[in-house]
DNA sequence: ATTTAATTACACTGCACGGTGTAATTAGTG
DNA sequence: CACTAATTACACCGTGCAGTGTAATTAAAT
């Protein structure tokens, strides 16, 4: 019979502590002293848990990809109007530039893969797939008349662009966009791309 | 009488020795050993240059902006379809995805800029210029009856966010864009522009 | 050829950090 | 309560690096 303590609680209080950290000085100036001070815990027991700073940092990428990652499909209704329909897609951008903790941490994912591309290639990949979702979406639209496409894949890197520049790349450098611009800014792409593409 | 010996030699030597560190591995992995190693001086001759790792850094951003950022203007012109100059604006984003010396150095900049808020938020500004310069176009094109817009800022922020996403962010990040795919999102790109804001 | 500014070689300081080993301590589980 | 897994405190190693001091060397300007 094996007893077995429960180690939960300090492994979170760890993964806690290395966001703070990460997030305040990137990876190479967080140390494993100072991650350990902010989790409340030895260095050894930081250790104990992470066999390395790297397995620690991929653990932290880890989780917060099970964490945000929780599929937000949209299905094609046919009796919603186009417009609302593509509001929400673009509000699935227009959310993530305006939740500042998410923003904080993939800042911080993204600082990392740019000096060391080696360590977690991982994070690109959650941020593309809603972008498939659309493709779908676009392609149950136009067959139900409602829009004229060619490439569809084209035309959802249109929208996407638009989206994606305003609503992810510029807040990730610069900070929020203002409330009452985002709701300017995603009326006006939204046009743009009706304009476009509406028969 | 002052004798005085050349310095600039060693001075660019050292700058370029110092890009091609801060490109391989950033700031923080970047030592001032291997900096000088590679400009073929000595240590002490960097330190003899540059007093500090971080205004040394600094040099190494200023002399790429002095020398990348030449004014490219483009003027409204009458007599030339709307649709030609527009490609011309175009034309300044995806050059700068097809450059990869300048795409290698801003990535690299843009890296130590996530990390270290506090040094070189000079960065940003440079890459702004060209667009200041297209509202003055949109807005002649604009008196010239060849385009109808409300709202000039936000036309502008129309066109910049498609092909600031594709040619500017998705290189530094993914790489290339492939030749032929960026010669057909341009296309649409403009298109779309144009679908929404030509009479 | 002489002068001297610039550069070099090199030794050295101090520090911060990643990672480890161990003996003692703590606290949850049965 | 008794057991023992988990945690801690702490000392320690090796390394890499920013930055300095200095005496010797080099090479350009006059």
């Amino acid at each position: 019979m094996i007893k077995q303590r429960d180690k939960s609680k300090k492994h979170n209080a760890i993964l806690d502590a290395a966001v703070i950290a990460f997030e305040e000085m990137g990876f190479d100036r967080a140390s494993m002293d100072y991650i350990a001070e902010k989790a409340d815990a030895s260095k050894r027991t930081v250790y104990n848990h992470f066999a390395s700073k790297e397995i620690l940092f991929n653990a932290v990428i880890e989780r917060f990809i099970a964490e945000t990652v929780e599929q937000k499909q949209i299905q094609y209704q046919a009796d919603e109007p186009i417009v609302s329909q593509l509001y929400k897609f673009a509000d699935l951008k227009v959310n993530l530039s305006s939740s500042p903790e998410q923003l904080r941490f993939v800042k911080m994912a993204f600082g990392v893969m740019m000096t060391h591309p080696n360590i977690a290639a991982q994070v690109l990949a959650s941020s593309e797939l809603s972008e498939d979702g659309f493709q779908v979406w676009l392609n149950d639209a136009v067959k139900d008349g409602k829009l004229v496409i060619d490439d569809i894949a084209l035309a959802a890197e249109v929208f996407w662009s638009m989206f994606t520049s305003t609503f992810f790349w510029m807040p990730m450098l610069q900070g929020q966009v203002e409330p009452s611009r985002a709701e300017t800014l995603k009326k006006e792409f939204v046009a743009t791309f009706l304009a476009r593409y509406q028969p």
